[in-house]
DNA sequence: TTTGAAAAAACCACGTC
DNA sequence: GACGTGGTTTTTTCAAA
């Protein structure tokens, strides 16, 4: 579990993170190393779970979701079974794309991505009528300035 | 551009999403097709720009970045220079993984993945002093709840 | 859409330092 | 131990039917 990482498994994963297309060959030239030792390193990588998931970013617009929210909730209940309620809500519907449980006045932040507003207004009704919560915002997306699920591995 | 997607295409893209690095044979036995008209969708996709990267998910947390902040920003500020300079500044932050503009009250939203607490104060020092906001909120996320970059191919 | 064949890439065993 | 070479197997790629 505790690998080590250097900074040769920093470059690879660097590469990868940009494009996980590229041959091992490919990679392998971009790091300066070789095949094996950055075939053994990635291997490695993925059985410590450094490396979670190999996947494909989609164009959301171009699919369809043209609303992207962010939501802020506010909630009184911090009882074991509300919570747990919650998350499985949360884990059950596939528009919500983040949800983190956050420090300080605010309870819970949800990035949610729907086709359009009134797909969000379902959302929203279907989740406050499972679980009771005190106070919602909803923060509407004009433009995605940014998106990036890259991690900085070289960090100075 | 307007490619139209199909229900077979919604299924290769959600395999896609679950796991990019199977194979063909292994995608198309489970979409129930066969390997060559699955590969000439997925190439379609590719040069239509619905499947925009081939990437990796990386353990954050595991790399060391263990604070995740979302941080709401109000301007008075709304000339296009400020807005390009503000844009560039996120652009070249590559601690910030999402960032949109809103409608409403509340301006912008970012999302800030950095190592610790004193890592956020850093890079919030610096944004405000390269460019002028007017009021700054950071939520400090203490559990990610859900986390994923999938997008629901069939809602319904 | 299926078949199949050429090219490329992944995977793995062995030898080297 | 980590690296490199090379060979086998799998997969991708793209014909042609």
């Amino acid at each position: 579990m505790a690998l080590r990482i250097d900074d040769m498994d920093r470059k690879i994963l660097e590469e990868l993170q940009r494009d996980a297309s590229l041959s091992l060959d490919d990679i392998a030239k971009r790091v300066g190393s070789s095949k094996t030792p950055v075939w053994n390193r990635i291997r490695k990588l993925r059985e410590a779970g450094i490396i979670k998931q190999n996947t494909v970013v989609l164009d959301a617009e171009a699919l369809g979701f043209e609303a992207c929210f962010f939501v802020l909730i506010r909630t009184s209940e911090h009882e074991a079974d509300w919570q747990a309620k919650f998350l499985k809500a949360l884990q059950d519907r596939p528009e919500v794309q983040e949800a983190h449980r956050l420090a300080g006045d605010i309870d819970y932040i949800l990035k949610v991505r729907v086709a359009n507003a009134r797909a969000y207004d379902l959302f929203y009704q279907q989740l406050i009528s499972e679980v009771r919560v005190h106070n919602v915002t909803a923060l509407l997306s004009m433009e995605e300035i940014k998106s990036t699920t890259s991690l900085p591995m070289f960090t100075g």
